[in-house]
This record gives structure tokens, sequence and C-alpha cells, in this order.
DNA sequence: ACTACAAATGACTGATTAGTCATATACAAA
DNA sequence: TTTGTATATGACTAATCAGTCATTTGTAGT
């Protein structure tokens, strides 16, 4: 919760503010990320930023917040109700990791301050974790129960393992980006093709013998 | 390359050094881990570190491999070559997540420093990555390698998408160890197996139609 | 006891950090 | 113009950090 004062800034400047942050809490985990340099970049005093900000953490997670919030509509537009009625649980895997190579490219310091929070963030900054895991967690989840309900994967794994290998896949994905930008995109997407196909072959609902 | 001075020391004292580090350098990055508090706990004076070790980057490289030494050693003791002798990749891969479990339980703090370097070492450090990394992706790559020239999995997938996800699984398994240790292993086991089963029925050679 | 060398020390430097606060500035209302 | 309030400031504190170095301590040889 800022301040009211934060508030009361123009957009602009809030905008301009946020930018800073991100760029400096996409490339340094909470405890080396350092205030001083954000303020020196921006080119405000030390103080203002605590007129707006109890504390770092606040910070922090107020930019946490809004990064998470700027995906998930992104990622909401892009993948509207109408792509999961119809398709199969694959192809809207496929879906999901195509509209993740995009937001990878137009949003790089939301996305990479959120991979990073959820890395960094250890049995302290729960919420941390909690903001960063939902929006992939919650889609996970959907997209496994919503699946063996209609018999389109195979119901004699525990739905743990299958939502946790289409977790790991996602999130590896998203680790694969960061490490090797996507500078040939149909190369990328032939890879992710080529992973959706194992994923379905070996979790596909199949007559028990 | 630490100095004369560290290997003149005796065994006891070296090995209580490197285990304080080893506690520091698997709760906090390079950047943020404190030598300060490292000596503090030794209980010797910050000089000191300083006649072994030549600055902090040399000291964490050398922990790190230490520790990488120490769990390759009981990797191998723990999978001799008759395992990969006989028995498919499947049965190799599910041995090596049974290896990784006992590993972790064993040696957690190594095990930790390790998955932390693989993870926190960005674009410098480049040895640290290199030295965490080599360990699982030599052995994944010669695992794949080899069961598709004796045509023990498909061909018609790239090499590098399988890699991908036999190593993907392996890191995540690692990590989800990490999150939720082991209290109980017939579960995590029980995991492992169906996770497997899945990478097989992806994964597995079959006849092209 | 004296010498020579190796090892241990901790006070110190200079840099950086998160966070504070008394003061200054801006601006609007009266 | 004066007053009141919201905002901005940057010097300051106290803590921490990596790294240095003159000095002391320990040890072995003579």
């Amino acid at each position: 919760m800022p301040s009211d004062t934060w508030w009361n800034l123009e957009l602009p400047k809030r905008q301009f503010i946020i930018d800073a942050c991100l760029t400096e809490f996409a490339a340094h985990n909470i405890e080396s990320a350092s205030l001083s340099t954000i303020v020196k970049e921006i080119g405000i005093a030390k103080g203002s930023m605590y007129q707006y900000f109890t504390d770092k953490e606040e910070l922090y997670l107020y930019i946490l917040k809004y990064a998470h919030d700027q995906l998930v509509t992104q990622l909401r537009n892009r993948m509207p109700i109408a792509v999961f009625a119809q398709g199969d649980m694959f192809s809207i895997l496929r879906q999901y990791l195509y509209v993740m190579l995009d937001l990878q490219k137009l949003y790089p310091r939301e996305y990479t301050f959120i991979q990073r929070a959820i890395r960094d963030s250890g049995s302290q900054l729960t919420v941390a974790k909690a903001i960063g895991t939902q929006m992939q967690a919650a889609f996970v989840e959907d997209l496994i129960q919503t699946a063996i309900t209609d018999r389109s994967i195979r119901d004699d794994i525990a739905s743990e393992v299958l939502e946790f290998l289409v977790h790991t896949i996602i999130s590896a994905t998203s680790e694969y980006l960061y490490d090797h930008p996507a500078t040939d995109s149909t190369n990328v997407i032939h890879f992710f093709d080529q992973l959706v196909i194992l994923l379905d072959q070996g979790m596909r609902y199949r007559i028990r013998k």
C-alpha cells in the first residue's frame, strides 16, 4: 500500500519510477537490489522514495504485483475463454507456450522480474512466491483438472504428477527463453511443438488393459 | 588456487572452514554471502581468510568445486558402469532420480549450493555455471545419445528436445526436493516412477507410420 | 637464547547500504 | 501578500561490506 503521495503523482512520473524499479529488480534479487542505484537512475532524492513507500520490501512487492498484473492482463487478452472452449489440452498448452514467448519478448523486464521473484523467494517473502506462481499454478491446475474430467488425458497417473510435469515444462521453457533470447522465433516454436508432442503421447488418455 | 598456507593447514581445520563456507554459500548467492559472517562463524580473523584465498570469488569457486567433486564421486559410486550396461534408458533415469534423492538427503548443503550456483550464475561467473551444470549435462547427453543409437528411443524428435526434457525433469525434481524436504521417501519414489512412465511413453521408439 | 620464517590477527580504509529527518520548495487558498 | 499544506530534498546515521597491512604470535632450527 503505497502512500497517498504516490497516488498524487502524475502518471508519467509514476511510470518512470516503476520502469527504473523494474530494471533493477529484474537484474538483482531483493537483497542485493539497491535503492540508491534506483533513485540515482531516476534522478530523484532518496527521501522522496520513502514518501511513497515505507521500505524496500513494500516497494519490491508493489512492483512485483504491478508486473504480475501487467502480464496477467496480457495473458487474458491472448488466451480468451474461446481458446479453452474448443481444442484439446495439448493444443491449449501449445498456444500457451506461444503466448509466453510473445510476452517474454514484449515485456522482458516484467517477465524476468517475476521469474526471478519465484526463484529467489525462499522461505521468507512468501507473498512474492504466491504472486509469482499464482499465474502459472492456477492455469495449469485448471487445464489438468478439466482434461481429466473430460477424459482427454489419462487418469491412471496422479494428477499432481501431471501438473508437476506441465508446470515444469512451462517454467523450464521460461528459463530457456531467458537464457536463449529468442532471435529466431520459428526455431523456438518448432522446439515447443516437439515438446508438446512428447507430452501428448505420454499423457493422453488410453484404455487400460 | 588457494595458497600454500591453505594446504599447510591441518585437514580438520580446512574441513571446518569448508563447512562454514558451504553453509553460507548454500543460503546466499555470491553477491550477498558475507565473508564477515563466515569468519565470525568459524572464529578466525578475517585476515586469515585472505591468507588462504585471494578474494571472495576464488573462495566461492573453490568451495563450489569441492561440493561438485564430492557429489560427482558419490554419484559415480552409486551409478557404476554396470548400471548403464544393462537396462534401458528409462530404468537408468529412474535409478538416477533415486540416487539424487539420496544425495540430497546425505549432502544437503553441497546439493543446495550447486543448485544455487547454477541458478544464480548469470552471464558472469561462467565457471560456476560450467561446473554446476557439467555433472547433469554430460550425464543426460550420454544417456540420450546412447539411447538414440541403440534405438531405444524415438529418433523423429530432435535430440535437443529430448535432452531438454530429461534435463528439465531432473532439475525440476531437484528443486522440488529442495522445496519439499523428503520426509517420506516412498511418496517421492512413487512420484518419480510415475514421471518416468510418462516420459517413457512419450519418448520410446515407435515405428513410423 | 637467538634467528628466521610461517601464520594469525584485528584495527583500519573506503565504499555502499537502508532508512531518517530537519529544512526547503512549491502551490493553492484567503 | 500571507498562511497552510503537500511534496521534495540531501546531508546524515549506523551498519555492513570486501579487502589491506603493520604487527604479533607460533614454530622450528641452530
